[in-house]
DNA sequence: TGACTTAATTATGAATTCAAAATTAAGTTG
DNA sequence: CAACTTAATTTTGAATTCATAATTAAGTCA
């Protein structure tokens, strides 16, 4: 069953926002699980809430996709299906490249030095193959970019499209050879971003995107046909 | 003083829903003017609700953007700034490029034929000057161009930018020639639209975004600068 | 009078309450 | 005992209440 790994009460400033960042890790981690309904009365308890800030956090989620409203039925957690999947990585492809250009002209060498840093503690992880270290590192790396090109709007635009992607983190792993190629892909993104070669950088980005759409789809499609296998488990 | 136009009382269904989309329009028209304090009380006369829905749509409103929620403070309508305008466009531009990519892949003879009508009208608006016809056709031609792209997590994305963007409607107006050249602009768009030329379409939107863009921030330029003049109008 | 302090009022944020809907449990009948 | 009906319980959505913060008004004194 569902268990909060951080029990404590929230502070007061800012409640309801403080609750829909809370609720968003639970979902991206699978703490509340795709499909599964949103317990309101055990987060209150939880949170040490009432249900008005949770409610409200809830509209704020809803907007963003990762709950679904139902009518007199409350709140459900998003499943990540193919369609949003095929859907939402173009968007985020387009995203990513221009943070690309954006950054070529941008950013400096501070930030690159930065990023080269992230870069081969990413490699790193690959080799150990810690792949939780590796999404974590994959994931700053990106925010950097988007931070180097200095367009707020942009970043909360990609990272509200990038948290959707992100619970399909523990229902899709890598394969070895996507792995590989997904480093690969960094390699050229390292590379053109230190040249500040904008339009290669924004191909790269869009290219990368469209690989973890691929992989991702791939094996969604796979767990789909096994999913009679295991209804019992998934429906009960 | 704040008045709303059809005051008449909301259906009891998806409550918050319908009062994000019923303020939604109250800031897009100005009847909420930019600045303005959110006055709760009133509109939950107006609406015949009580605070709690009508606090959980300012939550969503909050997270698009609409509104400031300053703490203890209540909920303000977000100013248009010459810096929000300078990252919106170049993500709206992104995000156009896109859909016209996507829109000449899929688009069918009945929706080119339905978007050559909106742009006749539209010319027609023109010709009378016509400015809220004009606007009005202006998004639908745009939004008909998503819809054919077939991607609704582009459409809703471009759709909450290009709600930011249309607080700016009442505030900045366009002089003949921009107006002139923006008519120009949807020729060609047309025009690739219907020789399902994506690439082309993609870069003139684009520049349609950033000609946009220039136009709204020449004009916010400029009421900056008179805006001492009238400053005890603005502030009173 | 005008700057400052203090009291009354109002607005805000969140908890609580309440009616209606949905779900579950308990009967009931063939 | 299985299918159906009805009653009890829980959950949901929204209104109301309540403590606290912010604002306004009233009073005070140089």
């Amino acid at each position: 069953m569902f268990q909060l790994k951080n029990p404590q009460t929230i502070a007061r400033t800012s409640l309801h926002h403080e609750l829909v960042n809370r609720m968003q890790t639970l979902i991206i981690n699978a703490e509340l699980e795709p499909g599964a309904k949103v317990p309101e009365k055990l987060l209150c308890d939880q949170f040490g809430v009432s249900r008005t800030p949770l409610r409200e956090a809830l509209k704020v989620l809803a907007s963003e996709g990762l709950v679904r409203l139902e009518p007199n039925r409350g709140a459900w957690v998003t499943r990540v299906t193919i369609e949003e999947v095929e859907e939402v990585f173009p968007v985020l492809g387009a995203l990513e490249a221009l943070s690309g250009e954006l950054a070529c002209k941008n950013i400096t060498d501070a930030e690159i030095d930065a990023i080269r840093d992230l870069h081969a503690r990413m490699l790193k992880s690959y080799e150990d193959s810690d792949l939780d270290e590796y999404f974590s590192i994959n994931q700053k790396i990106h925010r950097a970019i988007l931070v180097a090109a200095g367009n707020g709007t942009l970043t909360s635009s990609c990272e509200a499209l990038s948290l959707r992607m992100q619970r399909a983190r523990y229902l899709a792993n890598m394969t070895q050879g996507r792995w590989y190629d997904a480093v690969q892909e960094h390699e050229q993104i390292l590379a053109f971003l230190i040249a500040r070669d904008g339009p290669n950088l924004a191909l790269t980005l869009m290219g990368h995107m469209n690989s973890k759409k691929l992989s991702i789809v791939k094996w969604l499609k796979l767990e789909g046909d096994t999913k009679y296998g295991e209804a019992s488990d998934v429906i009960v």
